[in-house]
DNA sequence: TTCAAACCAGAACGATCGTTACAGTCAAAC
DNA sequence: GTTTGACTGTAACGATCGTTCTGGTTTGAA
């Protein structure tokens, strides 16, 4: 079944790290449950990351990488300009998939929950905002020519809403909500 | 200038708990800040609330009673069945002049930064929640008469979409994009 | 064999947290 | 004048937190 060589203490933390505080929050969890759940001892945690804001951070860089992956395939395989706007929501569905306890957004809790996180952690969300920007205005370009920036805005919006739906309990179908507001955004374009 | 009659110690506690916990964060703020900004003692915030949680949850309350009657008077004043429809980002707007600093949303960043609140806690957020939805299916049965539940799904999604858009920073002006999307998706009915 | 690196378990630290206890002050009601 | 209730400031409690320290085990290369 596994492939026999030992995972490092570093990975695992990681892997724990995203499981614990993005499922269940990161205030809310201590240090010692990351721990445990990891299989790693206290001393190796703060050797590879220093505090448990940088374990915070990295885990979020991680994430954000693996969201923009996903969100790279995703778009490839649109079959229209409309498509490729819209794929941003089809990619929110594949990121879930893999792990469907997460609460709402890892990026939009953690600025809940930190509001004061240092300028490490502060960096991913804004890189995370970034992405979706720069990338929506692109996708938006041949659609509404010359007011692409606004209709990016309208997706985000939208991208917004099916994220805190997740939190809210409702809409029951959040993706499904989300990518019905977009596409009437667009068509007013 | 003031009117010169004490200020009771409840009510002192109440205006600082809004302002401390759903600007700063709850669980960013410890209680001594509260009670610092109220100038009320640990003992009167313990006999009259019972608990930090218990001082929330009634400060959660308070903001749904004061977030419904500014929806309210908004509601009556608008001119057409789509402006009432979007009448809760004009309420939006007015609720917001008077705490510029809040972050974003009271309910919504509740549920992030304590997912395992009690009871007393989830029900105030249960019931702003119900409150969008019953009003918004019925402003909505006008314009999409049977499929009023869906519009209100999209109205809701966009309202989501743009309490998020202040987390974000994203996009800058939430009320008139949010506004904008709510307005694309009823005209698909 | 020796050495260095990675990692472990466990105890302990200082700080902060929510909460309680104690003793005293003040103003209004009887 | 006394009593009552609301409130105060301060100190302390136990728990939990993030972090550090100590000492030992394993592993692979020199």
């Amino acid at each position: 079944m596994t492939t026999g060589q030992k995972v490092p203490a570093r990975e695992r933390l990681l892997a724990a790290a995203e499981e614990v505080f993005f499922d269940r929050g990161i205030r809310a969890t201590g240090v010692d449950e990351v721990l445990s759940a990891a299989n790693v001892s206290a001393a190796s945690l703060y050797s590879h990351f220093g505090s448990k804001d940088g374990l915070v951070a990295e885990a979020l860089r991680v994430r954000l990488a693996e969201w923009q992956s996903v969100w790279d395939e995703c778009a490839v395989r649109a079959a229209s300009d409309l498509d490729r706007l819209l794929s941003v929501f089809d990619a929110l569905a594949a990121f879930r998939a893999r792990q469907p306890a997460a609460r709402w957004c890892a990026f939009l809790s953690t600025a809940t929950e930190l509001p004061d996180a240092g300028d490490e952690i502060a960096a991913v969300l804004a890189a995370d905002t970034a992405l979706l920007t720069d990338r929506l205005r692109h996708f938006a370009k041949p659609l509404a020519g010359g007011r692409a920036a606004d209709l990016a805005d309208d997706v985000v919006l939208a991208y917004n809403g099916t994220l805190a739906a997740y939190l809210r309990g409702y809409p029951s179908d959040p993706i499904a909500a989300g990518r019905r507001v977009a596409a009437a955004a667009a068509a007013a374009y």
